[in-house]
DNA sequence: CAAAGTATATAACCAAGTTATATAACTCAT
DNA sequence: ATGAGTTATATAACTTGGTTATATACTTTG
């Protein structure tokens, strides 16, 4: 298997792996939006340009994404003393505990799959979120 | 790290290098899409259901999809001749070039990001495609 | 202090899904 | 062989999650 191979089969799989979690768990709520919150809930407040590239949307769409969340109460706006132009988001407390409840329902909808799964397995798969996340993630893109 | 924040970070990271791929190489195709491209061609004719089933989307959805696919003649309709209710989609040459073509922008997206990537992070990353796409896939679903 | 640049917001739009329902064909029990 | 239920696809109306282009307000720089 080329290198393409294995990219295009993750892709895919992935594509399908978000939607048994979308049907499963019946949540509406988009990978962006999961995004942004755990970025938040790990690293603390960001503006929403770092949000937006971190989830590498674009800023409009993260702008749109946050005044969901904003009603929801799930993260909150903190004007930046440094810059009256930018908004820092936070997280709220809701916000974290909708994370947490998230994470609950995806490794539930998730574990029938994996089951049998052996440790070396898990390994693989451990390896490859760290490099992915190391890779295209994250927060770096904000510095 | 747990299964769970395995799995999250697994589905966050591809989600953006989801959205990289789309950006970079301003494909406006979906995931799904390719998968039933993919599926297709690696497997041959399949019913609409079948399809949908793979790329884990509803009927109606994917019989949206197919009809842009067959516009662009990408795919073409065999009558089933053992129920005249179902069609048997196929993947014609165009799609076949359009999936190669894909293909090769993918791996051009992709590559800058594993440029410096070990033989042993590679191996990692090819055993979680393997073990993703068996639990997942895909046309097993058909069956 | 004006000019250029930057952070967010708004507007208009598009793509990719969804659910609910219709239509037509198939299966099967009587 | 027919009517009841089931199945395969299609259509319609809608939602969501994004896009680009542009405006506004602030900041930085010459």
């Amino acid at each position: 298997m080329n290198t393409t191979q294995i990219l295009e089969t993750l892709l895919v799989s992935s594509h399908r792996l978000t939607r048994i979690a979308a049907q499963t768990t019946g949540s509406a709520v988009s990978s962006a939006t999961w995004s942004a919150l755990s970025v938040l809930s790990t690293d603390g407040p960001h503006r929403i340009g770092d949000l937006a590239k971190a989830a590498r949307i674009s800023q409009p769409g993260m702008t749109k994404l946050l005044q969901g969340l904003v009603e929801d109460e799930w993260v909150y706006r903190i004007a930046d003393v440094e810059d009256s132009r930018a908004w820092l988001i936070a997280i709220s407390d809701r916000g974290r505990s909708a994370l947490a409840g998230w994470r609950v329902e995806l490794a539930s909808a998730m574990a029938p799959f994996f089951v049998d799964l052996d440790a070396e397995g898990w390994q693989a798969i451990e390896r490859t979120a760290a490099i992915l996340s190391e890779r295209v993630g994250s927060v770096a893109v904000a510095a």
